[in-house]
RNA sequence: GCCGAAAUAGCUCAAUUGGUAGAGCAACUGACUUGUAAUCAGUAGGUUCCGGGUUCAAGUCCUGGUUUCGGCACCA
C-alpha cells in the first residue's frame, strides 16, 4: 500500500485535501473549531470541535458533497506570512489556533496562514494552487480524538479522508483497504477454525481450536529448539505470584493499572502474572552464580494476564492473557554488547526462515525530561543507549529512534510490523535492563572474589505465540506453508466405491511418515470435495483414480494452482518431507 | 477507559412507513457413483445479544447493560 506522507507531490495534494474538508465542514457547521489537519501514511485527517454536534459516517457524504461543489468552484489558494500578533488577531475566534499560535517563536517560525474563497486556515504548507485539482478523495471514517492526544483533554472528533490525483488510483486504493479486511486474522482466524472467543468465557481470552493449537505447538517447538541451539535454558514458573513479588521489581508501581486486581488468600496477596522478569530474576537468585556461569539465559514460552483496556482489544493479536516467548539473559557488562547482537541474529535467522520480509527496526530510548519514568542515573543510560546504536550500526540495520518510549528499566529494539487492519504492532522485542537485578539483589562472583550486579537482556522473539500466529496468518493470507499447515495433505479418491482401497493405502503411507493427512472419501462428486479442500486451503491434494491406482502413482495438486503433477509415491513423498523441512514459504 | 457504529439460524446476509422472521451455504435423511472449485430432493434449525419501556401490535421506536467493529488513549 502507498505511503502518501512520504510521496511528496501526494502529501501537499492530501494536506490540501484537509483544507478543502474544514473549509466544507466550516460551511455545514458554522460553530467548527479546528485543532490541526495533518498528512498521515493513510491519507490525512482534522481534529475538529463541533459543540453539541457528534458527527456519525452517514454525515460524511453530505460533507463530501459540500467539498466537491467547492472543488469545482476552483478558487485559488494564495499564502500570506503575517506577524504572531496578527495571526492572534486573525484567529482570535478559535481557541485552538490560539493556543498554536501563542506557541510559536517569531522569530524561529515564519508564521503563514493559506485562503480558498472565504476560508483561511494557518498553515506551513505548502498547498496546491487552487481547489480545483483536488477531485478524486473520499472521506473513510471519523472518530474521536483526544485534543493534543492526551486523555485528560477534551475529546474532538476526527474525520479520516484520502486524496489522489486520479479516480482510477482512488479506487484501487479503495479495492485495496477492501483486501485487506480479508486477509484480518480475526476473519482468517474464524474461516480457518484457528481459535475462538466467547462472552461467557470472557473478552480478550481466545480459545485454540484443533487447527490452531497444532499451529500453535508447531510454533513452540520451533522457537524452542532454536534457543536451546543458542544455549537457552528453559523453565517453567506459576501463572500468579505474590504482590511483594512485584513490589520489588518496581512492576507494581508502574503497571498496577493494567494488572488484574490483586487478590487476597489467607491473608496474603496475590496477582495475575503479568509478565515473567521476577520469577525469573528469583530463580536466578536460587543459588550463587559465578562469572564462569554467564551468559546464563534462562527462557519460558509462557502465559501472562494483563488487564488490557476493553477498546484495546483485538483478535488475538491483543488479548488479555498471551503467551510470551521470553527469555531473560544474565550477563556481565562486557557480554551485553555480544548477547544483544546474539539476540538480533536470533530474530533475523527466524524471520528469514519464516519469510517474514516486511519489518522495521525501531530504537526505543528515555526521555531524559521525564524524571518520574526515568529515575536512574544519566550516565548509565546514555552508554547503554550508545551501546545499542553502535550494535546496530555494527549489523548494518536500518532503525528509527524514538524518544520516551523506553521501558523504566531500560533501552529497547523493537521490531515493528504492520497488521492487515489497525495500527503497527511489536513483533520481536530485545531489552537492556540495568535495574531489575538490583531490586532482588542478584550478582554474581567476578574474577577477583567480588560480588558484582549483572545485567540482564529481556527478549521475545515471538513477542508472544499469539500475536505471531496472528501476524503469520495474516502475511500468508491463511495460506500457511506446509510445515505449519494444520491439515497438509487430502486424499480424495475420484470414486469412492472404486478407489478407496487405493486411497487408504496412500493416507496410510503419509501418515506413517508424520504427515497431518485427511481422507475424503465421502459420497461426493470429486468437484464438491475439491472445493472443500481448496477453500480449507490445504497445501496438497491428492486425486486418485483409475490411473493412480494401477500404475501405483499420485496426481497431486497445489494449493491455489489448477494443474495437476503425476509421480510414483516415492518421488511425492520426498517431495512432501522436503517441504516440511524447509518451512519455505508457499507463494 | 473515551467517541461513534453495529448485533437476526452454525456461517454470510434479507425482512417496505412498526403489521405472519426469510434465503443461500453448512448440518441431518434419501437418491445419484462421480477425473480437478458447489448433483438433486427432502428434513430440521430462531427468547431477532440481554433486561426494562412505549404501542392494539416491536427485529424495527425509547431506555439501561453486554459484546463486536472503526478510531483515540494505553501497550512492561
Amino acid at each position: 500500500m502507498i505511503n502518501i506522507k512520504e510521496d511528496e507531490k501526494l502529501n501537499v495534494k492530501n494536506h490540501s485535501c484537509a483544507h478543502l474538508m474544514a473549509q466544507a465542514v466550516k460551511h455545514l457547521y458554522p460553530q467548527a473549531k479546528f485543532w490541526v489537519g495533518p498528512v498521515i501514511e493513510e491519507g490525512f485527517y482534522y481534529d475538529i470541535d463541533l459543540g453539541d454536534v457528534t458527527l456519525t459516517e452517514e454525515d460524511l457524504p453530505k460533507i463530501e458533497k459540500e467539498m466537491k461543489k467547492l472543488a469545482k468552484d476552483g478558487k485559488r489558494i494564495y499564502r500570506e506570512e503575517i506577524s504572531k500578533e496578527e495571526a492572534l488577531e486573525r484567529f482570535k475566534d478559535d481557541p485552538y489556533k490560539v493556543d498554536l499560535i501563542s506557541r510559536m517563536d517569531e522569530n524561529e517560525v515564519t508564521i503563514s496562514c493559506y485562503t480558498q474563497g472565504d476560508f483561511t486556515d494557518l498553515c506551513r504548507g505548502p498547498h496546491v494552487e487552487s481547489v480545483k485539482e483536488l477531485k478524486n478523495f473520499k472521506l473513510l471514517k471519523v472518530s474521536g480524538a483526544y485534543w493534543k492526544g492526551d486523555s485528560k483533554n477534551k475529546m474532538l472528533q476526527r474525520i479520516y479522508g484520502v486524496c489522489f490525483d486520479t479516480p482510477e488510483e482512488l479506487e484501487a486504493h479503495l479495492k485495496e483497504l477492501e483486501e485487506a479486511k480479508e486477509r484480518d486474522h480475526r476473519k482468517i482466524g474464524k474461516d480457518l477454525g484457528i481459535y475462538m472467543m466467547s462472552d461467557l468465557v470472557g473478552r480478550g481470552l481466545p480459545m485454540y481450536l484443533p487447527n490452531g493449537f497444532t499451529m500453535w505447538n508447531l510454533l513452540e517447538n520451533y522457537i524452542r529448539d532454536k534457543e536451546l541451539a543458542r544455549g537457552y535454558l528453559h523453565v517453567q514458573t506459576p501463572p500468579l505470584g505474590n504482590v511483594e513479588l512485584y513490589k520489588t521489581s518496581g512492576h507494581w508501581d508502574h503497571y498496577q493499572e493494567s494488572m488484574f486486581p490483586k487478590m487476597e488468600v489467607e491473608g496474603e496477596e496475590f496477582v495475575l502474572r503479568p509478565m515473567n522478569c521476577p520469577h525469573h530474576m528469583v530463580i536466578y537468585g536460587n543459588e550463587l552464580h559465578s562469572y564462569r556461569d554467564l551468559p546464563l539465559r534462562i527462557a519460558e514460552i509462557a502465559r501472562d494476564c494483563r488487564y488490557e483496556a476493553s477498546g484495546a482489544l483485538k483478535g488475538i493479536e491483543r488479548v488479555r492473557t498471551f503467551c510470551q516467548n521470553d527469555s531473560h539473559i544474565f550477563c556481565t557488562l562486557e557480554q551485553v554488547e555480544q548477547e544483544f547482537k546474539g539476540v538480533v541474529d536470533l530474530i533475523l535467522e527466524c524471520y528469514k526462515e519464516l519469510g517474514i520480509e516486511n519489518y522495521r527496526f525501531e530504537l526505543s530510548l528515555r526521555d531524559p525530561e521525564d524524571k518520574v519514568k526515568y529515575h536512574q542515573d544519566d550516565k548509565m543510560w546514555n552508554e547503554a543507549e550508545d551501546m545499542l546504536r553502535q550494535v546496530l550500526n555494527d549489523l548494518k540495520i536500518d532503525y528509527v529512534e524514538k524518544i520516551g518510549e523506553a521501558a523504566f528499566y531500560g533501552p529497547k529494539l523493537d521490531v515493528q510490523v504492520k497488521p492487515a487492519v489497525g495500527n503497527e504492532i511489536t513483533l520481536s522485542t530485545c531489552q537492556l535492563d540495568f535495574c531489575l537485578p538490583a531490586k532482588f539483589d542478584l550478582n554474581y562472583i567476578d574474577d577477583k572474589g567480588a560480588k558484582i550486579t549483572p545485567v540482564v537482556i529481556h527478549r521475545a522473539i515471538f513477542g508472544s505465540i499469539d500475536r505471531f500466529i496472528a501476524y503469520y496468518l495474516e502475511e500468508t493470507k491463511g495460506n500457511l506453508p506446509t510445515w505449519l499447515a494444520p491439515t497438509q495433505v487430502t486424499v480424495i479418491p475420484v470414486n469412492p466405491e472404486y478407489h478407496d482401497e487405493y486411497a487408504k493405502e496412500v493416507y496410510e503411507l503419509l501418515k506413517k511418515n508424520g504427515v497431518r493427512v485427511k481422507l475424503d472419501n465421502r459420497n461426493e462428486k470429486l468437484g464438491y470435495r475439491l472445493r472443500e479442500t481448496q477453500t480449507s486451503k490445504v497445501p496438497y491434494t491428492l486425486i486418485l483414480g483409475d490411473n493412480e491406482r494401477d500404475a501405483k502413482t499420485i496426481s497431486y495438486r497445489l494449493f491455489g494452482q489448477k494443474d495437476t503433477t503425476t509421480v510414483s509415491q516415492e518421488e511425492y513423498l520426498k517431495l512432501l518431507l522436503d517441504e516440511i523441512n524447509n518451512k519455505s514459504l508457499r507463494k
